[in-house]
DNA sequence: CGGCGTATGCTACAACATGTAACAGTACAG
DNA sequence: CTGTACTGTTACATGTTGTAGCATACGCCG
């Protein structure tokens, strides 16, 4: 009963589907092989294997099929899937009031109140610029 | 084995435990009791002071005692608990970027490019205003 | 004084999530 | 046609969350 608030909230991940999730978007399309080959320990290519299926069926990655092998790719950006997850938060716990949750950031000094606004004016002046999707 | 990521993610919440946070936000200090009275469903008194009790082993909440009766309060505010949480995914979606979250969140159409910015320049302003702590 | 009602403390248990892996099946290289 | 490299399926231990029962303690009423 994994919490799901509104449908915005992505699922919960843990610390291996992380460091999965990582490598994924650090290293553009990769084989399940090479991600094995890129995480510290010592997994079995199933274990590997097995989260990659998860993070597909949870839509943080897909997979394409070159030739018999696998090529798994995000779905998403990391600051997309971030920004699905602040809105979660957003309507968890600041009754979805963005200025609840700014408030908090600076009260609880996650940015500096000048940071913020720097930050907010210079995205607030890229204005359509061909940054995103 | 839940995500605790550089200390400053909160565990995860179920949603029970969301609506009993909740409630014990709403109306200030409670008892287990007037918590149980406040959900939707009907729930035994034991379940409520079971998530009572783990919202506290949690830190998300004290109690403080009135004779025999446990009086539950919330430990830090909302937005405190937000920003800890935002705290977490900024580390963990955009590498401690606070303008990839920016930027995130106004690409997912979170909130509005122009309405981060008044908001920014709005707390910018309201200095060191008796609003905090 | 003794029982009742009301609170708390402790324990339990099912369902699900996550980390970790074995094993089975299948298709292509030689 | 046989081994090798992949995928598909299944499993299992642990931890979390929802939900609740039961034992116990303490003060009040008669």
């Amino acid at each position: 009963m994994r919490q799901n608030f509104e449908e915005t909230t992505p699922p919960d991940l843990g610390e291996l589907e992380h460091e999965i999730l990582r490598l994924v978007w650090e290293r553009g399309p990769v084989t399940a092989e090479q991600c094995r080959e890129g995480l510290g320990r010592p997994l079995k290519d199933s274990t590997v294997r097995t989260v990659l299926r998860r993070l597909e069926e949870k839509n943080f990655v897909r997979h394409a099929v070159d030739g018999r092998t696998f090529l798994y790719e995000a779905a998403e950006r990391p600051n997309q899937v971030a920004a699905r997850a602040v809105q979660g938060i957003l309507n968890r716990f600041c009754g979805g009031s963005m200025e609840q949750l700014l408030v908090g950031l600076v009260d609880g000094d996650v940015v500096d109140r000048k940071e913020l606004e720097r930050l907010a004016k210079k995205i607030g002046q890229a204005k359509a610029k061909g940054v995103g999707r």
